[in-house]
DNA sequence: GGATGATACGAGTAATTGCTCGCATCCTCA
DNA sequence: TGAGGATGCGAGCAATTACTCGTATCATCC
């Protein structure tokens, strides 16, 4: 019943490690060529070109091997983040936030129908603390940036917003990169807009129920 | 290879519309319960009550049957925001937005897994010109929201600027749903505020692609 | 009531998929 | 160089899954 996402071998020998990102890499082309359904182990070590006893020499199913994917595009992307902000103390929110969407622009839109599906493939996998790990960094990061510029945004710095940033971010790469957008600049300017725009916008008054009418700046 | 996604027999009889319906209803279920892979025809048609034959009658296959739940879960939806829209021409552009944020929330959130793996489907499943029209009147209704009150918004009232609210709706609907969140109330208020801050916020100037800094309000 | 079409059934088949295992080949190191 | 571990192979079995078809029951109309 339950599924295991954990390598079964560490490759020793130059060659096997060829072997498991020949795995990796073709489970990678078929997800984002054919779907999810097509992607079965037999086809996947076909495409990589090695026989379905070496895959599973190093993943105990396909599972494994879509939980490793998920494993280095996310550490991939939160080292990149972590350093980005790192490197940028001292700037402004705007530019430290600018930097950080173009990041997540850039990483989802170099495979976007790929980056999409390893997200949903994600929902379906059992808890994986290493992954959860990832995640909270993740959180922590943006948190981090929001509670440097104390004053400057009227979102509390908490975990929820942080999700909603993340969320939201993400929302809108999936959709654009679904309707076909490629190139990143516009994008990650709506993106970036869309940010700042949700840290800013003042709490709404209420008035019995109805949103009391405030006129634009 | 092609996937047919449309129904195959239109019941005619009340007993076979209950078929249908049973159909349905079981494989929205194992889906939220059991996940996508769970879902397979013998599944359906056994918690349904119902023998695969009835199930083949009605419907080629699983896929049909998924495209045939989206159908509707889509044109609940639009109709909905549809009359909504239509019922509050005359008041204010955050109330009306706040009622449609409210009616998107509530129906994403009523079974969070299920509408979020329903997405998923969808990304796989062939084009369908249906799916597509409804998808535009949801584009569309947000452009003539935004139509109505020109001046109290920057964002032009593009197909973009309306995929956009759109997906950071989702995104954040889903990412709330999954995170366990499942009083509408705050989550509603900060999809409010998300696409509100969206709409407001000022293009940024730039130098010398360093973001200039401003100050809050 | 009986003729006719609609509906339901589910055992059974064909195809797909996950996975193993025995054996061949390659690499490393003493 | 040769022993032993690492790696690679792929036929083939077991399990799952999609789907069919002959038969039985039900609804409707004359």
């Amino acid at each position: 019943m339950s599924v295991q996402v954990n390598p079964r071998k560490r490759p020793v020998q130059g060659r096997s490690k060829e072997t498991c990102e020949a795995i990796l890499g073709a489970a990678a082309r078929i997800l984002e060529e054919r779907g999810l359904e097509a992607a079965n182990t037999n086809a996947i070590a076909e495409l990589a070109g090695v026989s379905v006893g070496s895959l599973y020499q190093y993943f105990p199913g396909k599972e494994a091997i879509f939980a490793e994917l998920i494993r280095r595009e996310e550490s991939g992307m939160v080292e990149r983040l972590e350093a980005l902000v790192a490197g940028t103390a001292g700037s402004a929110l705007e530019e430290r936030l600018r930097l950080l969407v173009r990041a997540g622009v850039e990483q989802q839109l170099a495979r976007p129908r790929l980056a999409r599906l390893l997200d949903s493939v994600e929902a379906t996998l059992p808890e994986d603390e290493a992954l959860r790990a990832v995640e909270r960094r993740i959180l922590d990061l943006i948190r981090r940036v929001l509670r440097d510029h104390p004053g400057e945004v009227r979102r509390r710095p908490s975990r929820t917003t942080a999700r909603d940033v993340l969320a939201m971010v993400k929302g809108m790469v999936d959709a654009a990169g679904f309707a076909g957008e490629t190139r990143p600049g516009s994008l990650e300017k709506r993106v970036f807009l869309a940010v700042l725009g949700y840290l800013r916008q003042p709490e709404p008054r209420w008035r019995a129920g109805v949103v009391v009418r405030e006129a634009l700046s």
